[in-house]
DNA sequence: TATGAATGAGCATTCATTCAT
DNA sequence: TATGAATGAATGCTCATTCAT
């Protein structure tokens, strides 16, 4: 338990010190990554690094919460009440706002692909598990949504979709990541069509019939 | 380059090397093996290992391809000729054979998964990306075939496509994986439809109306 | 760079750490010097040498630039002003202290030996190179003087007469290193005059006309 | 004692084992050589290695007579019989050839430069102390032959006089070796002129008023 | 003679973590 | 709260040498 301790640090430390850190996981995973780097480039030493945090996974947690809450942040309001009625639309407009944070912060990727790979590595995956489902619940609550408006298939356990949609958006993205600057502008701006398409195939009620030249 | 001079060595020591080694892998990753604890289990001496292998990413590399071997035995002639002309019911007995493997071996996505970490982190990824690309040409071999056929979608880059139904298997594999106890013997019967069913919606040509309670 | 953190360590672990570097390079050479055989003599861990110093170069050159220091104490001041104007005079009652210090000392002159192999060697060598420039920069000055003095002959490149000197000195010390024993106390009171006799004959302006029995 | 065994062996092997080490201790120093590069590149066996030889060091002694006796070969007759009765003129000539000869083969520095350091620090340093000793034996004559002529000083005792003319060598050519491509061809020429100058200081009868710009 | 498999001690270096101050 | 010195186990890897065949 950090938080109580590491809350109460003074702003712009505290940014210093998690910046330092999701620079170096995102460098060289949660593995390589060291933890000499971090108190280097935040320039805080050893004893405060483990006054604020138990351990180096303790660390890692606590600079993946604060990526997300960042991005949530940016993402902003897709709040209930935004809704329309039509799912699939919002859905669009939903990958249309995330895919342009995820290609303006690719880095982010990065750090979470490290989490993947934890969750079945480390020696204290409670709280590993625990981040990573919590991060799915967003999507989770999505797809409710979507069920409730008769818009998202009810036959296949809500868990597996979600893990479904949450892997189909990884490949997605990492492919995309891959290209970006091979796009032009118009192709840019159909991805988010891709993406919801395909959600919609696997997830809608209705058929979908796309049709999309690359 | 496993050197050739492992591929001399005595059966019985290759094995007990080999299973040394891709336990170690799949308990603790790629980074967090150690070399120490494979010779202590394989019961080898450090310079032996160093003789037979390159460094530790050459290890890891050939419990990889051994372990690719083993499931393409496993799985078998799927070979061009054993093909109907109804490409999704091909691919629905290619899924029941190949879960059927990965089920009762199910530590080896533990292994692969190290793959895709290490291929993104490496310093040496090129033979890890080469073998990981290997193994997708497989897949990629099929579904070009599904679109010959007329039976996929072409509107979406191969290798995109590609990519999406190998992590939509391995989101599928991974949530299976975790409750097949809880299964009745009926319900397992039917995880290759379910299999089939998504990858046909997201690949398929024509719209699919899948119903399928869980 | 020994990094300020060795600075500061207590003057007796400091030399207690110094000493047993010394002794091992002394002994084995650079390559052949064993980091765990420093930690042991000098009861620190191996962390602790990790702490004060940045690699096995790093040890080495402190050792170095501590024994330089300390016999540049023991010879002091041949500054500037000391000199008279009777050149290869005070060239001989410099090699008398010099000899001295070397002959009570004969240990450096195998630390330093490994230097001159290092700087041929080595990976880094630059701050080896930097640091041997040094050394012979102080030779080098005193050259320079007598050349300004008339005393010194100016038709050889002075880095050449530097190394050239350098090497004699380091051959006559070697020889009468290795039987210091043997001599009377008279005839070492002679050896400053021989070194000086040589250094002037292959230096000086004017032709020397030598008459030594040994 | 190697040399029997190793002595027998075909001439072509024999030549192909003596390159590769040769070339091996040349690039990485004695202690940084390694026998398993040395087999590689001459395409024998460990065992064969260690049947011909004792350990590395014998190796490396056997590198070093092999390299001298070749030098010695392209030297060739400066016998007795060859000398004039100008003594340094004779020097001179020898020094022309030899300069020759070791800018030609400039690698044979480096060898030999291993020698010296080794010379102190090796466990077993009898053979190459011989060994060197060996080498210098030629100087020896040379110079012996000087007194006897009435041209080199006897004030100083032999060995010491050898050791010093030997440092001034290896001086030189290190420093010559360094900018040989700076210089002119008629400079080149003088070269040895230099190297005569100096010895002639060092070790002559008379005063040498030596005057060369460079 | 010749091979090459096998060894294990040794290497320099990095690490997360502890703790006295 | 904050520091930074100290630790020692662990890492991947190389080495000269031995020896059964």
């Amino acid at each position: 338990m950090p938080t109580k301790r590491f809350k109460n640090v003074d702003q712009d430390r505290k940014n210093k010190i998690l910046d330092a850190a999701r620079e170096e996981f995102i460098l060289n995973g949660y593995e390589g990554a060291s933890l000499n780097n971090i108190i280097r480039d935040a320039e805080i030493s050893k004893g405060s690094l483990y006054y604020y945090f138990e351990d180096k996974a303790d660390i890692y947690m606590t600079v993946l919460e604060n990526a997300m809450q960042e991005i949530n942040m940016k993402i902003g309001g897709i709040a209930a009440g935004e809704f329309s009625d039509d799912f699939w639309n919002d859905v669009e407009s939903y990958c249309k706002k995330t895919i342009h944070i995820t290609f303006e912060n690719p880095e982010i990727i990065k750090l979470f692909r490290g989490l993947y790979y934890l969750s079945t590595t480390l020696t204290k995956p409670e709280s590993v598990a625990e981040f990573y489902n919590t991060t799915k619940e967003f999507t989770s609550e999505i797809i409710k949504r979507g069920q409730n408006m008769g818009a998202v298939r009810k036959d296949i356990p809500l868990e597996l979709l979600v893990n479904i949609i949450f892997s189909m958006g990884e490949a997605m993205d990492l492919w995309f990541l891959g290209r970006w600057n091979e796009f032009t502008h118009e192709e840019i701006e159909r991805v988010p069509q891709i993406y919801t398409e395909l959600f919609r195939r696997v997830a809608g009620t209705e058929p979908v019939k796309g049709d999309m030249k690359k």
